[in-house]
This record gives C-alpha cells, sequence and structure tokens, in this order.
DNA sequence: CGGACTGTTGATTCGAATCAAAACCGGTGG
DNA sequence: CCACCGGTTTTGATTCGAATCAACAGTCCG
C-alpha cells in the first residue's frame, strides 16, 4: 500500500526531476497514513494549519478560494502523484481550501518527516522546491487564462494542459483521459459561468475537436485543440534537464 | 554599493522569515554586479536561460506574459529587495518575460553563488524557498483577481496589495506610495482594457477613495478600500512565525 | 417513484471591449 | 520661448461576449 502510493509520487517526481537510487529509497521509506475521501470532501480549509502534507495517489483533488460575494474560483487541478499543499511545509497558515474533486485515495506524510528527509537528502529538497516553482508556473499560466483568453481558447486550454500532465504519468491512451469534473466546478476554473460553459463545450464537440461521454474526455484533433488554447508547454518544465 | 543591495534584500527576506545573524552576514557578502535599466527594458525574455538572480534595488519590474494574438497579461509586480526571477535557480528556461516597468537598479547574483550560499546556510534556502511561495500565494490571488472580482475591485484589491507590500519594507507613508505606473499597464494587470481602467480610477476618485497625482498614490480609505477590493491580507504571509 | 444533482436551452441584460477622436503632458529642438 | 512630437489620459458612441434569469430534460440512486 504504502510502497504504491510512495511508487505513485515517484512517478509524478520523475517527470520533471532527476532522482538517484538513494533518493528512491529514502523516499520510499517515508511514512505515509492513508485515507480514503468522498468526492467534494474538504481536506485542509482556508485559515487551517496542518502538520501534514497530502498526496494523491487515486483520483483528482483541487484548490479553491471563495469571494466574501459567494462566488468561487478554483486555483489549480491536481492528478495522483502530486502533493497540492506542499507549500504548507513553509507557509504554515492555508490561503485556500483543498478539496477532493472526485472520490480520493490520498496520503497524509507529516512535516517533520518531509522536512527530515530534506535535510538528509538534499537533491529530494531540490526536487520538492522545483516542484513547487512549477505549481507556481501553472498558476501564472492560468492568470493568463483567465486574464487575456476568450472563453473557448480558456476551455481548450485547461483541457490541453490536463491531457499533457496526466499523459506524463501514463493516464491518458491517444487524446483520451479521464477527467471527472463537472460542468459547475469546470466554470469556477475558467472564471466563467456554468451556462457559458455548457454552450462553449457544444461548440468544441461540434467543431469536432473534443467528444465528451461523462468522465472520459477525448480530444479529437490535439493540434486544433492546441491552437484554439494557443498552448505551449514549456511552462509545464517537464524536462528535467531544463 | 554591494552592501545597500545585500541591505534592501535582508529588509524584504526578513518581513517574512526569521534570520539569524551569520544568515545575515552569509548574505551581505553575496557577490553582486550592478546595473542600471530603463523603463520597460527587458531583464530576461520568456524561452531565455539565465545564469544568475536580479535583485530589485531600486524601481519596480514586472513580469509578463503576451497571448500569439498580441495581448498580454502582467503576472506579477515587484518592488525593491525582491528577486523577481528565484525560479531560474530550478526552472532553467523562463515561461515569461521579466522586464524594468520603471528605471530600475538591479544587482545579478549569479546561480553557483546562491546555491553555494544555500547549501551553507539551510536556513536561508529555507527562507528563499519559503519567498518562492509567497509569489505562488499572491499568484494565486491574482488568479481570484482576473477570474471572479469585478473590473472595481480587482482594481482596489491590486492597490491594497501594493500598499501592504510596500508598506512593510517601509515605503509608504499613512496611504500614500509610489506606484509608478501607466494605465495600459494597470490594465495588462487586471485583464481590463485601458479605456475600462481609466473609467474605473475615475470612480474610485469621485468616491473619494483614491487619489492620484502623476505617480502618487493615496488610498483616502484603507478601509473602504479593502472592502470594495474583498482583500484579506492572508497570502501575503508576512507574519514569519505563521 | 421521487428527489437531487447535472446538463441543456432560450430570452434578456449588463459589464467591459472596441473604435475613434480629442485633450493633456513632458520633453526636444529650432 | 514656442511649436512640435510621442506617449498617456480622457471622452463618447457602439458592439459584443458572457452573465443572469428561468425553465426544462436527463441521469443516477436510495
Amino acid at each position: 500500500m504504502i510502497a504504491n502510493l510512495a511508487a505513485t509520487l515517484l512517478t509524478k517526481l520523475t517527470v520533471s526531476n532527476r532522482l538517484d537510487g538513494e533518493d528512491v529509497q529514502a523516499i520510499s521509506r517515508l511514512p505515509i497514513r492513508l485515507r480514503h475521501l468522498q468526492a467534494q470532501e474538504m481536506i485542509i480549509a482556508d485559515g487551517a494549519q496542518s502538520e501534514d502534507c497530502c498526496l494523491i495517489a487515486e483520483g483528482f483533488a483541487f484548490r479553491a478560494k471563495s469571494t466574501i460575494d459567494g462566488s468561487r474560483q478554483v486555483l489549480s487541478l491536481h492528478i495522483p502523484g502530486e502533493v497540492p499543499d506542499l507549500q504548507s511545509l513553509h507557509l504554515h497558515i492555508m490561503d485556500h481550501d483543498l478539496m477532493a474533486l472526485t472520490p480520493c485515495t490520498v496520503g497524509f506524510i507529516a512535516h517533520d518527516a518531509l522536512k527530515a528527509l530534506n535535510t538528509a537528502r538534499p537533491s529530494v529538497a531540490a526536487a520538492f522546491w522545483r516542484e513547487s516553482l512549477i505549481d507556481a508556473a501553472i498558476f501564472r499560466e492560468w492568470i493568463v487564462n483567465v486574464g487575456r483568453r476568450s472563453a473557448t481558447a480558456r476551455m481548450a486550454h485547461l483541457f490541453v494542459e490536463m491531457h499533457q500532465r496526466l499523459k506524463a504519468v501514463g493516464r491518458t491512451h491517444e487524446g483520451e483521459f479521464a477527467f471527472p469534473i463537472t460542468q459547475a466546478d469546470l466554470a469556477d476554473c475558467l472564471g466563467l459561468s456554468t451556462v457559458h460553459v455548457n454552450r462553449v463545450l457544444q461548440t468544441l464537440r461540434r467543431d469536432g475537436v473534443l467528444a465528451v461521454n461523462r468522465a472520459d474526455y477525448h480530444i479529437l484533433d490535439m493540434d486544433k485543440m492546441s491552437d484554439i488554447g494557443g498552448f505551449d508547454p514549456t511552462y509545464l518544465h517537464q524536462d528535467p534537464s531544463l
């Protein structure tokens, strides 16, 4: 079990980082507390302080922030192998919510254990730091997305990003991937209304670039979809040598 | 000179981090190469690889990304004491532009020197990591800003944020601060058109919450401005103990 | 079967973009 | 000292993308 969890983490870490055998060993030895979560279950709430980090083993999670007038903005989507609250290692108060998007299996790793690992293995610390910087790079792209792209481009960009990230951990099959998100949550990712999300989805389907069947997304024409979204993968920093 | 640059960096670092005497010494000994920049001068371009980080000593800088259709989104604004391209330490290719907003004095610090410092003094490494996480926290808030807030709220939020950050390094006087930005650049920060920025500015002035005289911004009613922007300072993580 | 989400459709409104032009400002040079 | 210039700010008229409001259909599940 725990071995499986660590393996998921390692799969993700090695997308963007080089780790040697000792690093892998040390990570595999991390004590991880398993937990199962329901869809929409809160993992850590805005304002809370936590003593551990959450590793997603199976399912999707998201981070979000609510404004006073009740509207919500999703800040990031997280896939298996990611640690969406890695920042809590150094920022001790949450400035947003972390929630399960779908039913999830997650592992909790104590801050103390992670800190000890970082001290013992600087290369692992560097990898985690780099992961948190990639996180920030994705935030930057999302600022561009909601700030300057049309509704259609935004949505296309998000789909290509999710495909690219899932592909890197082997969770796609020729443009197809599981993406279990409601249109309402999509709207909160993109800064749009659900009604408009629904309409934009229809045009993407009508134009033959996307097929959706429940949670099964299929990007039928990746080049066209990338074009529509103005997608450039540089910001994902998936090449460990760069 | 170099001592002055390091002092500016230390002022900023100690807003959010605890550093001991040895840390301060080590930072003060960093070799820094001085440079003067004109307004709108490129510091590092999207796609470039750099060997050093840029410390702002005087003036303002910004990071921005351009979409294919030519529009631009500003991702962050940077004030004296900040290192806007700290991420280049671990992400070796730029995924956005870094430019001077105003005439700037900046110091360049070699990656090698910073990496040596991080190895020698883990507490400094932790401080820099934390700084980069605060950077990410600000990105998150900006996603909310452009994604879910009205034009007026966005602008108010940005003004309060800038005031709060400048205040922390002693660059405000009772709601007044120098903020030398054109309405066009403001528009690119907020995902708005310049025309609309101009109109929103007028309403803020008319409502008596803001006075602007060239680059001199004066928030006349901080509570009201914070209210309009829905501002909550938690995300700035200015308390080193949290 | 009924109820609660989720997705879909249509009609209407509204905030902000766009287009276009004028006013303003600081600097430069004749 | 004033005419001129480029950049910035301001104003008005119009258009447009997306939100809102409201209702209805589909699907899952107890």
